[in-house]
RNA sequence: UGAGCCAUGGUGUAAUGGUAACACUGCAGAUUUUGGUUCUGUCAUUUUGGGUUCGAAUCCCGAUGGCUCAACCA
């Protein structure tokens, strides 16, 4: 008897390219599965990674496997201990653990020995030329390459003279050591490539035990060997280097390792290469590598997104071949959907205007029950004082409304979330005709959520109680540029040119007493404002807030009209 | 203009020779003590020209367009 399925299973997702390549290689070679996220330490971590963290420990748990953490860490010059920190930090942060930590430095010997190894088989040689001499003998994209004079050394010169610069007896870019591949090759990295350099420099691992350091495309796919990595998942702009990675695990008959390539990560209203990220830094158009308004993941944190914000959004962009701008909308849609969730709701008034409700005893103060989550009923609620005197925003209130404004207007009436119902009685006004004061009535009838004749009011605004509420630092941020590609620039102009002026906003607001409680990295959502989290900046009498993201905003964009 | 990679709504991602779908965005409406949430509806897509096939987004060839590669960076 044909049985209907419970509909509990999960939806049937169709594979990405990845997926169909590993489970391909589960159906015909080895149901072993070993990733690894390989980063330089140097610099932080940004979203693009976060989208290559998520993919590579992703795939690993999906089918079984593991991922290892690898510190590409083969450039003393560019690399710092510092880095190594953050980039651990950062990943944990987003929910994943490796299996294996590893340096390619620690591999530092072994591809010593098999550079010799490569030497011994007539692959590899010395070069005396200099650098200007090694760049022009390398041809262009059109034209092929001419041989150096030294690629006929003998085997016996080539093993003396590399190790003579492992010793130490050249000095910076006297020599380097090369593959003999063809200088013809129309794929440029196979024009002899370099497979060892001379730097003299002290490293962060091992310190000055060497002075001649491997290449990239000499450490990478050897080290990924070293591991049995199955799939070695990168970034397309290393596509070119696919044949070099093959070349040397081939030659040297080490395990295959395989190397993939997917689009990396582009987001609209963004800057993601490292160059333009430490511009801003040390310009000081931000405040560092962590300000809420880079794309970093330690900015991103500060900002108050979630690591499951992060990943779901990881999730939503999928993952392919072609080049691709995400919306920063769907960012967005992500860290709202977490926050809705798990945010706890508050008041806060960012741009205060007093209101006075004249008929409500003087020094009286009546506390009123807030639902803490509306998504979440075993979140509880909390206690909110009302008196007297309070402030409400002054988007909340327009002198002339315009037509679906329903909000407070001379005359009209408004709800005060989870308290009374006031109307506008008077406005008062300075010498220069600026709004500084609301006079205002209350329906004593209205607490329980109605009125005394049963009148229903559409408008429903937040507020704070004068007399208890906290005085706190809120900061706005929106998008770092005003262009929706920074990298697309005019003649003459940088991305720098394309910057929003007002991209973050000071204000001192007021927020509800509970609030006094909050710590640093504590999440809520301001009622009808939006996302915000407590910045480490604060300090216990005076709280620092940022701005995660607005709520949606269907008024502004009807006012918009 | 050498080689490689890529081309599906505004933005992404599916459809694996058989009705082009899902999400975000936009728009419209319902509900709502958050102009939030939720729910409903809706606009909008196969770069192009040939070929193979009963049938092509899918396979083949050409064109066009985009990206990548000429660091002793990764």
């Amino acid at each position: 008897m044909a049985t209907i399925n419970d509909g509990a299973a999960g939806k049937e997702r169709s594979l990405n390219f990845l997926e169909e390549i590993i489970e391909n290689h589960i159906n015909t070679v080895d149901s072993r599965i070993h990733t690894r996220f390989p980063p330089e330490p140097n610099g932080y971590l940004h979203i693009g990674h976060a989208k290559s963290i998520c993919l590579n420990f992703g795939l690993a748990k999906k089918y079984n496997g593991l991922c290892n953490l690898r510190f590409d860490d083969t450039n003393p010059v560019k690399e710092d201990v510092e880095y190594v920190d953050s980039i651990k930090e950062d990943i944990r942060w987003l929910g994943f653990q490796w299996a294996e930590e590893h340096y390619a430095s620690d591999y530092f010997d072994q591809l010593y020995e098999w550079a010799i190894e490569l030497i011994k088989k007539g692959l590899a040689y010395v070069d005396d030329q200099s650098q200007e001499e090694i760049r022009l003998g390398r041809g262009t994209v059109t034209e092929p390459g001419k041989e150096s004079p030294w690629r006929n050394r003998s085997v016996e010169e080539n093993l003396d003279l590399f190790a003579r610069m492992k010793a130490g007896e050249f000095a910076d870019g006297e020599k380097v050591l090369r593959a003999k591949i063809d200088m013809a090759h129309p794929n440029m990295l196979l024009r002899d490539p370099i497979m060892y350099r001379i730097i003299h420099s002290e490293h962060h691992r091992t310190g000055n035990r060497w002075c001649i350091y491997p290449m990239y495309d000499y450490a990478h796919g050897q080290s990924d060997s070293i591991e049995h990595i199955t799939h070695s998942i990168c970034t397309l702009e290393f596509d070119v280097h696919r044949p070099l990675y093959d070349w040397f695990i081939e030659k040297l008959g080490i395990y295959p390792s395989h190397q993939y390539e997917f689009a990396r990560l582009n987001l609209t209203y963004t800057v993601m290469s490292k160059r333009k990220l430490l511009q801003l830094v040390t310009d000081k158009v931000v405040s560092g590598w962590d300000d809420p308004r880079m794309p970093t993941i330690s900015g991103i944190r500060r900002k108050g997104y979630t690591p499951a914000s992060i990943r779901a959004f990881a999730d939503k962009v999928g993952v392919a071949k072609r080049d691709n701008v995400i919306d920063l909308s769907l960012l967005e849609f992500c860290v709202r959907e977490d926050l809705n969730k798990t945010a706890e709701r508050r008041m806060a008034v960012l741009d205060p205007l007093k209101v006075t409700i004249t008929n409500y005893p003087e020094g009286k103060t009546e506390m009123f029950e807030a639902i803490n989550n509306p998504e979440d009923p075993s979140a509880g609620t909390h206690q909110i004082p009302f008196s007297r005197e309070i402030y409400i925003d002054r988007a909340d209130f327009m002198e002339i409304p315009p037509k679906k404004y329903y909000r407070l207007a001379p005359g009209t009436e408004v709800r005060l979330r989870y308290s009374y119902l006031i109307k506008c009685e008077e406005v008062v006004k300075d010498s220069e005709g600026n709004v500084t004061e609301l006079r205002c009535t209350y329906d004593p009838q209205s607490g329980e959520g109605s009125s005394s004749d049963g009148r229903r009011v559409k408008g429903v605004i937040h507020w704070v109680s004068v007399p208890h509420a906290e005085e706190a630092e809120i900061r706005l941020y929106s998008n770092l540029f005003i262009k929706e590609d920074p990298n697309d620039v005019e003649d003459g102009k940088t991305f720098l040119d394309y910057l929003n002026p007002e991209s973050m906003v000071v204000r001192t607001g007021f927020i509800e007493p509970s609030l006094k409680e909050a710590s640093v990295g504590d999440k809520f959502q301001f009622e009808r404002v939006g996302y915000f989290c407590v910045d480490p900046d604060s300090k216990p009498d005076r709280l620092v807030f940022n701005r995660t993201v607005t709520l949606k905003d269907t008024w502004a964009k009807i006012a918009d009209k």
